[in-house]
DNA sequence: CTTGTTATTTGCAATTTGCTATTTGAATGG
DNA sequence: CCATTCAAATAGCAAATTGCAAATAACAAG
């Protein structure tokens, strides 16, 4: 049957966000290759059957291979595919979304990374204008009722850099107090022995979240 | 580079569920070639490039030439991929769900659609099981901000028959009166001419959604 | 020690939700 | 033709949740 026979392109490519000035970034990769050589893209790659036992497992491949990086969550967040979207013929993406704290991106020598707020990232090859918009609105929705945006934090944080996460994350700001009540009786997060302090002010305590993966509740924050 | 000349397999999926007894059902279907010829599984088939513009028009075809379906809602549930889930080499399957009324099922000619409770829908081939879990899951919370479950009905219907499809799909009863109250603050359905008798008591008054497609809401049900 | 600043807690008021009782509309049967 | 029965639809109130704002705590700087 001709059409066991011509098989489409397979990609991931990988959205990441981060957190800068309170407001989500997101972090994007100049391409080496044509198409598109040196503009920015999201870091993606092609699906290597004979090495990946899963696009998964690709999408880990493709942040450790070209970004250097080891993500805490990495989750599917839809595929895209059609003839139009990449020159090279018909193709499917299997796109990923991961949260990172800016320090990891900022962290690493990785100079070919870019962090860009959501405004500027526009205009991107392929239909990755498109990809971005997705995993934006799956994060904004997935924030709502889980654990989602304490990734965007390092592994210790305080309650007010939780809740900005969270604001950040939802785009709407959030009662403080009704914040905390609820954030406590999710169970969500745990004491660690340590405090920040800000300018001149009360030091705020530090906390960890409870369980290593994202949790989802059954009611909203 | 080689990664580029072998391709894997792209096949798309859909779970179609149903209405019954007040139960969600699986519809299946008995598969025609090898592998795994006469079994029961998904609906589903080859994503064809050269007339299919995406995915998903590869599962408007697949539902309508192997199942004469149409449906009102198609949504993406996520890609499932790997080198062990087809016997015929790497694959990966964009899997789809959709919701279908009873009536529409049972009025086809299609005799080789089975209507399965979910208890019973397990054995599957491929990782079918695994798709079908994961769409039962995506329903489950989707149900819960969203107007998906009207989709399990026609598109008229009566608000007692509204309320049953959601506690269907949430797997929980709801109170009745707190029921009305959200469904109508939402302003997700509107009134329709005419009524619905049952045995010897008040008829229902029916209704439609307002919108056609599904939508959600920021609250929860 | 006083002031400024942010963290954290506390105490209602307002809103939402859950539950139960009441009312309504149509069919049934004397 | 009216009383009875059944499920639909509405209404009323108690309990739980949420939003708001004031009060309190901790620390640094002057």
């Amino acid at each position: 049957m001709a059409a066991e026979l011509i098989r489409p392109i397979l990609t991931v490519d990988v959205v990441l966000l981060t957190l800068h000035d309170d407001r989500i970034h997101v972090v994007l990769q100049a391409r080496e290759k044509a198409p598109h050589a040196g503009r920015l893209a999201l870091v993606g790659g092609y699906v290597h059957p004979e090495e990946d036992d899963s696009t998964h497992a690709a999408a880990v491949r493709v942040l450790r291979d070209k970004a250097g990086l080891s993500m805490r969550v990495l989750e599917q967040l839809m595929t895209f595919s059609g003839g139009q979207r990449d020159p090279r013929g018909w193709s499917a993406s299997i796109a990923y979304y991961t949260l990172l704290p800016h320090e990891d991106f900022a962290a690493r020598g990785v100079t070919s990374l870019k962090m860009l707020p959501l405004a500027e990232a526009k205009g991107l090859p392929f239909d990755h204008d498109a990809i971005v918009a997705a995993a934006i609105e799956r994060c904004r929705r997935r924030a709502a009722y889980s654990s989602l945006p304490a990734f965007l934090l390092p592994p210790e944080f305080t309650l007010p850099e939780l809740r900005r996460a969270y604001e950040a994350a939802l785009g709407r700001s959030l009662n403080d107090s009704a914040f905390r009540r609820k954030i406590d009786e999710l169970r969500l997060i745990e004491q660690v022995a340590g405090s920040v302090s800000k300018a001149s002010a009360r030091p705020a305590q530090l906390f960890r979240l409870a369980k290593s993966g994202v949790v989802e509740f059954d009611r909203t924050v």
